[in-house]
DNA sequence: CTGAAAGCGCTAACAA
DNA sequence: TTGTTAGCGCTTTCAG
């Protein structure tokens, strides 16, 4: 039933004239819009079908002035988090009619800013991005843009608009309890290099500051970046108990580089959590198979995502203006087997 | 230096006004295209940048019939495979003006179309899609797209236009010969259920076949769907020990549970590869780390995004229809600690 | 170097 | 239930 390949797209216009009906008449039927008779529904759907045609997305929204889109800013597409948090996104929308589209900052501000102004330019209905740290001028965009923005994973600073995440300072004090409680006391950090990752400074800092309450400094640290996260941990966790050999526990910033650590002192012989205890952050299933399941605390990525769409995908079908809303979930502490000395 | 928030989104009218330039002469110096001399051209810059102007990429690819899209549909994210030639896609488009944007099928034909049609419906400049199995419907509307469509990662199909990739079926051969090459005898298979994973499907075909030749049949094989990679690695490798204690390889359809597999060998103080060798595919940094070096075969996945890239770039600056291009890459095998014995 | 006019392909609003 | 008329905000084209 096909056609010649056309050259120049197909318009409208074209599947008006094969269907003799008026284009304003083709495009309710081809958008489920408004009463049309079953009789000139069937003969558009057949005349479009046949002509395989495909709708001018660009023309409709800029006629409409409404586009399915929604912006989704996130530092990284190999981090494992961020996947999951796009799963959440995708999720929700897909019980909408929105779409999500992804931008890559690579932890840059500027990259991040570019992305931004880039992705605005196409007038999306609505942005989530990650982290609460932007430039100013990131910042101005996001407030004049006129729809809603949902800064996600980190609660610990303001807000544009709405916001939906955890606190990273209180998840590192959590932990800094959670370790002491269990009467470790020699403690090593170990984590990715942070000025861009605030996130995981921010972590670091609240855990540095629990500790310090209970009196404790961090014994050892280090900081690595690039290269794969598992090996690192092996490399590293070697060379901290080299250097330190009386650690008692090692706090790594990230489940990955824990199981690494986690390996390596398996094959040492090392008593964990006996000897040396550990933990890492996020609760990612990747792992969910080792050995031992390293202690973590859920990041509650995939929430996230769901609730921060949620958030957006009201907005489009109230149309409304709506207040600014903030969710604040609470991480759980999974103490696997690595967390268990009394 | 910012203005009042702007409840309806700035246009080039605006700029305009508060310049006293036409709102050509504003449009040409946003786009860097035309001469305008540097007085104006200044004044409009610092017009445009006070007001906080972000501009309407819809109308502006609506009038110029240009879109600086390219859609990339992958069937998954969470697999490891697809980031990294999304990395290989991204660096390649960096040195371009043109961006690429993601959509996601969940390894289901009819979901594929859906979302093809959707983002056809943007009129990009380009598509890269993964795998050269299609509906018949998805083939038609690239066909038809008049833009470069490039099918990547797998090669033993027909493309639409041009394609990058390896082959699978060979991949599988390549391996089945070095396993028997090494003296393995009974080989059991382990991978994702099938159906859908053409890729992976390949590999398995090509994998029996070559052990066909070589006069020797599969001991034993099991499917999963679901679940975590590492985890089903290591139930399964059990399991399947247990069922047939006779096996001496075992080929895994992907790294992850390949290290599933290694891992729980390892534990039980089986001697890999003496007694047990291993394989498994793509050679993902991920798993860099574990105590063995799995043996894999590289999938070559950066290089084919790159190059899948590079067709849809090439076309968009040269502007020309240009020939279909096909790439056919080789993987290479590792052998790392696994699958040595003699 | 700068500006005015005429659409790009579609849909809101109104008319029939 | 269907059709007509105006744009949406830009860029192309052509004229100054």
């Amino acid at each position: 039933m096909s056609q010649v390949p056309p050259k120049r797209p197909l318009t409208l216009r074209d599947v008006s004239e094969a269907s003799g009906v008026s284009e304003m008449t083709v495009s309710r039927v081809l958008r489920n819009r408004g009463d049309v008779s079953i009789a000139t529904r069937e003969k558009v759907q057949a005349a479009a079908k046949s002509l395989g045609y495909v709708p001018n997305k660009i023309a409709g929204a800029l006629a409409s002035q409404r586009v399915n889109l929604v912006a989704v800013i996130i530092p990284s597409m190999s981090n494992m988090v961020f996947p999951e948090v796009m799963t959440g996104i995708s999720q929700h929308l897909e019980n909408t009619d929105l779409q999500p589209v992804i931008g890559i900052t690579d932890y840059l501000p500027e990259k991040e800013e570019a992305v931004l102004y880039e992705m605005l330019s196409w007038r999306p209905s609505g942005v989530i991005i990650a982290g609460v740290e932007h430039t100013d001028s990131a910042r101005a965009m996001m407030a004049n843009a006129g729809i809603p923005i949902v800064e996600i994973m980190d609660v610990d600073g303001l807000a544009v608009d709405s916001m939906v995440g955890i606190s990273h300072r209180r998840a590192g004090r959590k932990m800094a309890e959670a370790i002491l409680k269990y009467g470790y006391r020699s403690i090593g950090f170990m984590g990715t290099q942070m000025p861009l990752d605030h996130r995981a400074r921010k972590r670091f800092e609240g855990f540095t500051e629990a500790l310090a309450k209970g009196g404790i400094e961090i014994a050892d640290r280090e900081f690595y970046s690039g290269g794969s996260a598992l090996a690192k941990g092996r490399e590293m966790t070697q060379a901290m108990l080299e250097r330190s050999p009386d650690l008692d526990f090692i706090y790594f910033s990230n489940d990955m580089i824990g199981a690494g650590g986690l390996l390596w002192l398996l094959e040492q012989g090392i008593d964990v959590p006996g000897q040396i205890g550990l933990a890492g952050f996020n609760g990612v299933d990747l792992i969910d198979g080792l050995p031992k399941r390293l202690a973590t605390m859920d990041a509650c990525r995939k929430d996230i995502g769901q609730m921060a769409a949620q958030i957006v995908a009201d907005r489009w079908t109230e149309g409304a203006v709506q207040d600014p809303v903030s969710h604040v979930l609470t991480p759980k502490l999974s103490l696997g087997d690595t967390l268990k000395r009394k």
